[in-house]
Order: C-alpha cells, then sequence, then structure tokens
DNA sequence: CTTCAATAATGAGAATTTTCATTTTAACAC
DNA sequence: GTGTTAAAATGAAAATTCTCATTATTGAAG
C-alpha cells in the first residue's frame, strides 16, 4: 500500500509518516506545489493525504489537476480548522473523505482504511497470480499447491514486492524495509542481488507466474 | 525507553502505541485503574502518560498516590478538552507536563522527549559500563576499546537489554523486538538461547563488564 | 555497430543464524 | 536431603544469509 502525504507543516508530516510506516505502508512525501503536483499526478497511489490549506492555496489547485485527469477517488484531504470551509469545494472536486486538524492518527487510519476498502484493496491476507498463491499470515508461497518454502528474506521481499506490485521498488526502499535498522546507506546491494537470484531461482523453477522484473539503476518490479 | 500508557480510549490508546513503537520505546499498556494503579506504582517507567479524566476519575487517584510514593516527574497527563480544568491540580501533584486532547503525535513525542531529557535519559547514542561501551548509531561494541564484532542478533539483543537496563527483558518481547515479523509466538526459544549464548560467550571471552542474567521462566536483565 | 562504464546476475565460499539432541540448572514437592 | 519437571545452556550440524570475485547486461556515447 503506497501512500503519498502533502503537508508542508513539517512536524505533522514527520508524525504521519513514521504512524503509516509503522503500519507497514510505503510512504512518499512532497511538501511544495511542484513536487506534490509531479508526484499526485504521474504516479499511482493507493491514497493521497492533501493539504488544501497550503500557504498559497495551492492544494486545492492539485486537486482540480487531478480531477481533470479522472485521477480522484482516493484523496483525503486535511485541512486546518481555522481555514475557510473548503470541506464542500473539496469534496465537490471528487476528495473522498474529509478531515479538520488537530485529529488523532488512529481517525486518520481508520479514514485510510476505508478508502482502501473501496478500493477493495484491504485486508486481504493472501495474494494470487495465476498458479502462485502468497499467504501474509502464514509466511506461505504456494505454487500449484505445493509450499515453495521461501526461507525468511526471500518471503519478505516478496512480501514487499507484492504489496507493491505495477509499482516501481528501489533497492533502497527493499533493503530499509526488509533488513531494517542494519541496512547502511553505505553498503553495497550484494546481498539484495543475491537474495533476489535465490528468490527468483525458487520461482523459475516451479514454473511459478510471479517474475521480479530489474528496473535498470532503480530497482525491481512486479507485474500482475 | 520505557513508557506506559494509562489510556481507556481504545483508538487512541492503540495509536499512541503504534507511533512510539515506531520510536522505538518499550511500551506498556494500561485501561483500567487496577492495573494501571499497579504498574505505575511497583515498576519503573521512563515516562509515564496519564489519562487524568478517566470515567471514574480514578486517574487523579493514581496521581496522588504517586505523589506519595514520590514516584513523579515523568508523567505527562493527558487530558480532554471538555473536562474541568485540572492542569492546576495535576501539576500541583507533580506531574511533569500536560497534554490537551486532541493532540498531534509529534507534540506527544517532544513532550516525552522533553521529560527525558530531564531524566537525562535522552539522545546519548553511547552507553557505557566499565569497560564497555555499546554505539548505536556504529553498531559497535567497545571493550578495553576493542571492537568485539558482534554480528548483527548479537548486536540488537544487546542494543535491546541495555535500553532496558535493570529491567527484566521477557522472552517475547525480545524476540518480537529483534526478530519482529518472522517471529511466531508458536515457536519454541532455541533460537534465543542460542544467540544468548553465543553473545554471553563474546562478552565473557573479552572481560567485558557487561553481564546478561537469565531470570528463570521469564527472560533476561541486564544489571548496571 | 563498437566501446565504455555502471549496474546487475551469478556461483562459490565464508559467516551467521537456526535447529536439534543432549546436558545442566532451577524451582518445587516430598 | 532426593526426585521430578520445566527452563535454560550447550555443542555440533544444518540451513540461511552475506560477501566477494567474476561474468553478463544495460544504456549511453562515439
Amino acid at each position: 500500500m503506497k501512500i503519498l502525504i502533502i503537508e508542508d507543516e513539517y512536524k505533522l508530516l514527520e508524525a504521519i509518516e513514521q504512524f503509516l510506516l509503522s503500519e507497514k505502508f510505503v510512504v512518499e512525501k512532497a511538501t511544495d506545489y511542484s513536487t506534490a503536483a509531479q508526484k499526485a499526478l504521474i504516479y499511482d497511489y493507493d491514497c493521497i493525504l492533501l493539504d488544501i490549506s497550503l500557504p498559497d492555496g495551492s492544494g486545492l489547485k492539485i486537486l482540480e489537476e487531478m480531477k481533470r485527469e479522472g485521477k480522484t477517488g482516493n484523496v483525503i484531504i486535511i485541512s486546518a480548522k481555522n481555514s475557510l470551509d473548503d470541506k464542500v469545494t473539496g469534496l465537490d472536486l471528487g476528495a473522498d473523505d474529509y478531515l479538520t486538524k488537530p485529529f488523532h492518527l488512529s481517525e486518520l487510519y481508520a479514514r485510510i482504511k476505508a478508502v482502501l476498502r473501496r478500493k477493495n484493496l484491504d485486508g486481504s491476507a493472501v495474494f494470487t497470480l495465476g498458479n502462485s498463491t502468497l499467504s501474509f499470515n502464514e509466511r506461505l508461497l504456494l505454487v500449484n499447491s505445493i509450499d515453495l518454502k521461501l526461507n525468511r528474506k526471500e518471503f519478505d521481499m516478496l512480501a514487499f514486492f507484492v504489496t507493491n506490485k505495477n509499482r516501481l521498488v528501489t533497492k533502497e526502499a527493499l533493503a530499509e524495509h526488509v533488513w531494517g535498522d542494519s541496512f547502511d546507506l553505505a553498503d553495497s546491494f550484494d546481498f539484495v542481488y543475491s537474495q533476489v537470484k535465490n528468490l527468483r531461482k525458487k520461482l523459475k523453477s516451479s514454473n511459478s507466474d510471479i517474475a521480479i522484473e530489474n528496473v535498470y539503476g532503480v530497482g525491481y518490479k512486479l507485474t500482475t
């Protein structure tokens, strides 16, 4: 699940990011109009948190552009209590939900879940592609009903690819997510290459329909 | 850093817990008076978040008892906006800070940091005990200035013991923290025993002043 | 179509981590 | 004290993970 946060208030941005990361979302941030517009319009997110009460009012502009491109339905507006009542305007422009500052992160979480549920991206602890099924709860990959016996890192990587299917997964994001604290940006990515190799070997030798493509210079992608 | 949250509102409790866990605190929770009073009075926490506006008003009672026992100075009061103004009462009873609902978690974070700073427990990325120094940033343990070359799991475990020094660390908490997602409560703890053994071997053979004691039936403890 | 440099894949060996069978220790009842 | 049971420690083997040297591939430039 990938979420874009558009928010200029640094501390709030950080708080939301921390929280969403702890909930295992993939998070991108934008603090200014041009970055935000670019990301929101070019890339696909499962959910976009948009602060429309940016100093220069550009939040609404982004929403307008998104509506023009038909890219709405997964936007949750964040608005300061003391701003004028853009609630109607916002929802009119295709926003999915509306949240007034300040709010509890649990509140935000519930709204995000609702958006994802509407997109049918929620909850399912199982992912299936052709002959292959990944069960997150059992930490199992079945290909033609046979347990591939992925080991820890292989499973963690595949799970990350699956939750980001059809999306570019950078090597950094992968390492960060699977190796966590002990991953050092100064390191080479040899350990990633090595694990990707092993995972692919298992996928291939079992004729799984899952395949992990390389994106030169950046990372990997799992296409459905 | 160990934090106790006393809060009866489930969603808020969850949100705070998630956030603090993501910040690598060790979290305990209490939702009712007796649990809360017991924990707050018996155990030591670096910081206690106390919702005094509990339905039966028992929050203030806990604070009173804590003052009587001299266990204050690390309590942050959380209070609903619409509750009567217990701010004065609360601070009078020895609370360290006061936060009005709703608040941003970043706000809470800042207050917690302030409490820890006052207790001089903050920030230090280094821990020293006798001849042994653990650097969290470098992921290094130096004994008499010699790098013990702990490997990943050994370091993660020791770091967890150190941030919980003089406190009981249950096997479950240890496994949860060091092995994370891939740890299954149904598993035996053989892997923990094995890693503890290796860590101890390195500590002992280097004559480190750090030692990890076993607490029969429960877990381990690092005593300073 | 070459050449070049950077990125990625690969195989093999090294190191780490986990598992397992066995031994030791701790708590408790007698 | 002895006996009993569960928990923990231990050593060695098995499995996983990481490192490293080598080879292959990619994209860009000439």
